[in-house]
DNA sequence: TGGACCCAAGGCCAT
DNA sequence: TGATGGCCTTGGGTCCAG
């Protein structure tokens, strides 16, 4: 006391798992990343100081390296100038070139000075200038979110500060703490609108084991969502989570609360320094950010790693995965919330769904966030980011990174230009009709290895290369050097040899240990990630988009297939369909010879897939139904694997297909699609069972031609819905004259009793049952089931 | 005016 | 906002017989 006060610094060494990362301006001049770290129990930030956002500049070749470098150190535009530049050696391709690496005072000032630079002379081209400044850290500073992370932070003005770069952990002890939360909203009308309907329910659970249901006050007539949002803030707080999940909670749970919040003047401070969420548009959609925490929706992530789920609404979701079940759950029409609410003998019922909701994004959640922090690990994109990403920018973010480490300038991306296409794979017109003891071989990872094997890189692709030191692609005669590896194939090497070391290591462990599940999801992003590199040669809008590269790949990949059907035809064996990098051939002891040989003679692995009892082919390509070695019947693509045709079709077909190959009468199959068409006549079938699905896919505008869902989904959005592109649209159809698609009408409004009964027998059962069994020599007539015409036909 | 015929639009699936 | 190959239904047009 009445010394002089000293300042005490603190240094602590935190190691824990990257959760999320974000930057802030300081003083208006310069960047600071926030990592935000769990470490144990605890939640961390640490801020770094020490990362200066930058861009490449190539010159022209004949342009003088150190005057340029001069120019552009001079460069101001709009108030922002250049902070300094270097000049650097990086590859372009396979060519080592000088170039100039530009330092800026913040990551905003990038995109300005890119766009003053790019016209300045000497300039030919500005490179790296469009990747966000909190990825390139990541890149730069070789970390992952969704990993470990070890930093060394020294206390200044209350906050850890890093001493040096954080660097990389592989194994972390830190367990994250996952939040779901779903919405229940009081909905008397048909659909919900913030300004008038109040938030009745917040459901929440989290992996620790926490659960409740928060609850509004329900004061007479008048419902205050105040509280109920208030309460939501602070559980969020307490629980402090790392992830925060949702299902559509992008789309619907989160704009509505933020609007609500706002209406009810409470302050939605989630974020873990405090603030409100934040939404920024990404793409063309709509991505909510909050600060430090990882705000994944769910549904994104069904929608594109789930297509098996036709349906994709939470119940369905959850039901497909075992999460919960539908005989478990508490069902509620969803258009009579309102009513349970409103009535207190009912509103514990209420309760208990919006529990069963939240349960099973939880469980979503556990089943399916394992995958995506493996992807955001492996490409080094924040967890957060993840779900709304397409195959194609994952594999580019890997690139960056990958590129990155070796030296390489990426290559801008291109602009949309005129529409290209390319040959792909060659599939073999099936032998139709039924064929027993059916073996099933493919290449495994075809295109990958392909690419491997012929070294084909957009580095490698090599016009004027001679015959000698250059691979020639069959067909197409585009040539690829030999030597040295190319960036792709080098990358494909390493993620093969990865997964391969991987599924050796599975091998030798229980697979009900975590340890197991933990290296399957592992090695399933890897085998992702690996198969689409082809994908990624092929789109145009990509950085190293290269036509030619994809194109020599599928020619490999025709070549090899046709060469190797006829190999196995020369050798004797019946093949009777392929597609791509399979094929289905009549099993005999001659087929493990044939194997042996080709994978001697290909650079590829062709592998059994599986032995079928019993196969049956249309004439048509990709559609055949199989019963498999172990008794399941595997059908792809028919109708019955579609999400377009309704229930009944599709289950007649599937029994149709199971009369068929299990009971081998086509007979009984015949007969019991009468008794279908029978109970159809008389409305015995139940409506759920009439439902047609089909998705919009664009905006309602758009369409020229007027087919049923477009009218359906106008006149949905005539009475309210929302109906945008994506969504699906759910109708049956109804007696009337005229078109089938004046006829159909909203599943929200249809009655069985306007059902058109002969629409769905002559255009639901009787084609999706014939394309089948008109192969068995009936006629449509046989399901008709008017004796006389059976009989008649038959005659005849 | 209705039916035969053809083609494009549209959606979803196999690989 | 990874790729091509393929199947099928419906709408929307033309042509033609009656």
């Amino acid at each position: 006391m009445g010394g002089p006060t000293r300042a005490i610094t603190l240094s602590r060494t935190i190691s824990g798992l990257l959760v999320d990362l974000d930057y802030l301006v300081v003083d208006e001049k310069k960047p600071v990343v926030r990592l935000w770290i769990r470490e144990g129990r605890e939640s961390i930030q640490v801020l770094d100081e020490n990362f200066e956002p930058y861009f490449y500049v190539i010159p022209s070749p004949e342009y003088d390296l150190g005057q340029l470098a001069e120019e552009i150190g001079g460069v101001e535009y709009e108030g922002v100038a250049v902070k300094r530049v270097e000049t650097i050696s990086l590859r372009e391709g396979l060519d080592q070139k000088p170039m100039l690496k530009v330092y800026t005072h913040l990551p905003g000032d990038v995109p300005k000075l890119r766009s003053a630079i790019r016209h300045v002379v000497g300039v030919e081209s500005v490179r790296e200038a469009d990747i966000p400044y909190v990825c390139r850290y990541l890149i730069d500073k070789d970390l992952s979110p969704s990993k470990g992370v070890l930093v060394h932070a020294q206390s200044r003005d209350g906050a850890w500060w890093a001493t040096e770069d954080p660097v990389n952990l592989d194994s972390v002890d830190s367990q994250v703490v996952v939040l779901a939360f779903d919405i229940e909203v009081y909905n008397p009308h048909v659909n919900t609108n913030p300004d008038r309907d109040p938030v009745i329910m917040v459901g929440v659970a989290t992996n620790t084991g926490f659960e409740t249901c928060l609850k509004a006050e329900a004061d007479g007539e008048k419902t205050s969502d105040k509280e109920v949002l208030e309460s939501f803030v602070e559980c969020v707080k307490e629980v402090d989570p790392d992830i925060i999940c949702g299902y559509n909670s992008d789309n619907y749970d989160w704009p509505y609360i933020i609007k609500r919040a706002k209406k009810n003047r409470v302050e939605l401070s989630v974020g873990r320094d405090g603030s409100t969420p934040s939404s920024k548009p990404a793409g063309r959609i709509r991505k909510i950010k909050i600060v430090g925490r990882a705000n994944v929706d769910l549904y994104k992530v069904v929608e594109r790693d789930l297509p098996d789920v036709k349906l994709k609404t939470l119940e369905n979701v959850s039901e497909h995965l075992g999460v919960v079940k539908h005989v478990e759950r508490v069902n509620i029409p969803k258009d009579m919330i309102w009513a349970y609410w409103d009535d207190p003998e009912k509103r514990e019922t209420l309760r208990k769904y919006s529990l069963d909701d939240v349960r099973s994004a939880l469980g979503l959640a556990e089943r399916l966030l394992p995958l995506q922090a493996e992807f955001s690990q492996l490409t080094h994109v924040p967890l957060d980011d993840i779900p709304s990403m397409g195959r194609g920018r994952q594999v580019e973010s890997y690139l960056l990174y990958e590129a990155h480490r070796r030296g390489i300038v990426a290559p801008n991306r291109r602009g949309v230009e005129s529409p290209t296409t390319y040959k792909g794979g060659f599939v073999l017109t099936p032998k139709k009709g039924i064929h027993e003891d059916v073996v099933c071989l493919d290449f495994a990872s075809m295109y990958p290895n392909i690419m491997l094997s012929y070294n084909i890189s957009p580095d490698t692709f090599c016009p004027n290369c001679g015959d000698d030191e250059a691979y020639v692609a069959p067909e197409v005669g585009y040539k690829f050097r030999k030597s040295p590896r190319g960036f792709f194939s080098d990358i494909l090497a390493n993620l093969i040899e990865k997964r391969a070391e991987m599924k050796a290591q599975l091998r030798s462990m229980s697979p009900e240990s975590s340890a197991y599940k933990t290296l399957q999801v592992k090695q399933q992003a890897l085998k992702t990630l690996t198969n689409s590199f082809y994908g990624y040669m092929g789109w145009q809008v990509a950085r190293w988009y290269q036509l030619e590269c994809a194109e020599a790949t599928t020619a490999w990949g025709r070549h090899t297939i046709k060469n190797v059907i006829q190999k196995a035809r020369d050798m004797g064996i019946e093949v009777l369909y392929g597609d791509t990098d399979s094929l289905f051939c009549k099993n005999s002891p001659k087929v493990e010879v044939f194997v042996r040989e080709v994978n001697r003679e290909y650079p590829l692995e062709l592998e059994y897939k599986g032995v079928y009892r019993s196969i049956f082919f249309t004439s048509k390509k990709k559609r055949y139904a199989g019963l498999l070695d172990d008794g399941t019947i595997d059908i792809k693509g028919f109708e019955v694997q579609r999400g377009d045709w309704s229930e009944l079709a599709k289950e007649v077909q599937e029994k149709v297909i199971s009369h068929i190959l299990v009971d081998k009468s086509p007979r009984k199959a015949v007969e019991y699609v009468r008794r279908v068409v029978e109970e159809l006549r008389d409305r015995r079938v139940p409506l759920e069972k009439l439902v047609i699905y089909k998705t919009l896919t664009k905006s309602l505008k758009d369409y020229k031609s007027k087919q049923a869902h477009v009218i359906v989904a106008e006149k949905l959005s005539d009475m309210g819905y929302v109906v945008e592109a994506g969504s699906k649209i759910a109708f049956v159809v109804t007696r009337g004259q005229g078109k089938m698609s004046e006829n159909a009408e909203p599943i929200e409004t249809a009655k069985l009793e306007e059902v058109d009964t002969n629409y769905y027998i002559e255009n639901q059962v009787i084609p999706t049952a014939h394309r089948i069994l008109e192969h068995f020599g009936y006629t449509p007539e046989d399901y008709r089931g008017t004796g006389k015409q059976a009989t008649l036909t038959s005659f005849m």
